[in-house]
DNA sequence: TAAGAAAACTGGACCACGGTCCGTTTCGCT
DNA sequence: AGCGAAACGGACCGTGGTCCAGTTTTCTTA
């Protein structure tokens, strides 16, 4: 009974998606829509291009609500099937679009220029954290919205998960006796593109009144610590 | 033109639902399935009545998933039309679902005794406010996480409000000078079912570590100010 | 380098579910 | 009883997601 089902079919959309770490291997961020991927054949790579792009063209013609997969599939003139195949579901594609601008994001905060990079001290690096993020979400708001998926699934994904376990390090910089751990998801609650959806359009909370908000949260969880 | 609309349907359903704080009525809290559908005909009523039920009985034999709007109605012996003109929608009929243990906790910490309820200062009342809601939701998690509508709704649904806003004016007497709309919604974010859902099921995490973090965090971000 | 086989990919038919619409029925009031 | 408003119910639609038969690519072997 074991040999009747084929081995799983073995998802292999994530292959080259929203990995957590890998850029060790270059110097800068990739260039954008170069070759990052690593095992994919040639017609699936070609199409999974065609996908990205399709999708890109459907979100800033229609808005996020448009990146209907079916829609998608037509306009890259794929079957469906495929773009399920490649992407999982429609969760999956909508991070894949976001792929690379989470990628930009990681480095900065992982290999770049204090105060987001190493150099500074933790709770300087902290602040900047949080100011990059929501600077970075008031623009793909939308898409950051369409792309949560099922309420268990927004703190199991990969980009959340590489965020929350930096603020985690610099927390553990800044505070060694504390819940570490349990701390940094609170500061990415802060974070939720829910929340700063929200706050800011529903709400008409200011941009700058929510990093303001950020600086003043970060400091009182670290309690004072040296920032310097 | 105009005559052809009926005025527009009304959409009536949220009448007697997860209302904000209408509960001066009784002594103590509502007895279950009584009567506190104000103005509804005799057969919408009945059939709400049903539906409610039908549900509950749904979650209980088949999870949460198993609420089904085309279930639901056959098993209330219903048209799918009605659920959907009682409820609103899937996630409208979820929150009828949590409304009641909704009002027994916001019954408790309006009008309960202290610690929850009025009488303590506000920094334990902050305490033992938490420790409630982590409390109610290890139970209800999966009704919970299925009530989670679209990303945008989360933080505008009545219930979640109404939490909030309770911390908000607890943090105003805490800590007069700062940012307690923001450090309220923060403090809310820590109690997110889908947060609470990850990090018990998902990563293991004792529900005693939580409170114990809960804690933590509401002295932290209190600074702590005086507790009593 | 050519041929053959296995693995991987493709695409569209198919299904389930959430949500809408509108003709029909029931209720409550005078 | 009669009337208008409200509720009912199920046909209908769009979309996310699954499945599998057929095709393409790549690997192996000669």
């Amino acid at each position: 009974m074991s040999d009747s089902l084929p081995i799983l079919p073995e998802p292999q959309w994530r292959a080259g998606e929203h990995q957590l770490l890998e850029l060790g291997t270059g110097p800068g961020v990739a260039t954008g829509a170069g070759a990052d991927e690593p095992c994919l054949r040639a017609d699936a790579a070609r199409n999974r291009a065609r996908l990205l792009e399709a999708a890109a063209r459907l979100v800033e013609q229609f808005g996020a609500a448009g990146v209907t997969m079916e829609a998608v599939a037509a306009a890259a003139q794929v079957g469906k099937g495929t773009v399920f195949r490649r992407f999982g579901d429609r969760t999956g594609l909508l991070m894949a679009l976001l792929d690379h601008s989470e990628r930009k994001l990681q480095a900065a905060f992982l290999t770049g220029p204090p105060p987001l990079g190493p150099g500074a001290p933790p709770v300087e690096r902290l602040r900047a954290f949080g100011v990059a993020v929501l600077r970075r979400a008031v623009d793909e708001l939308e898409l950051q919205l369409a792309a949560e998926g099922e309420p268990d699934r927004r703190f199991a994904s990969a980009p959340r998960m590489v965020l929350s376990a930096h603020v985690g390090m610099l927390l553990r910089q800044a505070i060694p006796g504390a819940d570490c751990e349990l701390l940094a998801k609170t500061l990415m609650g802060y974070l939720d593109p829910a929340l700063i959806h929200h706050l800011t359009k529903q709400c008409g909370m200011a941009p700058a009144r929510l990093e303001a908000g950020w600086i003043d949260l970060v400091d009182r969880i670290t309690g004072g610590a040296p920032s310097h």
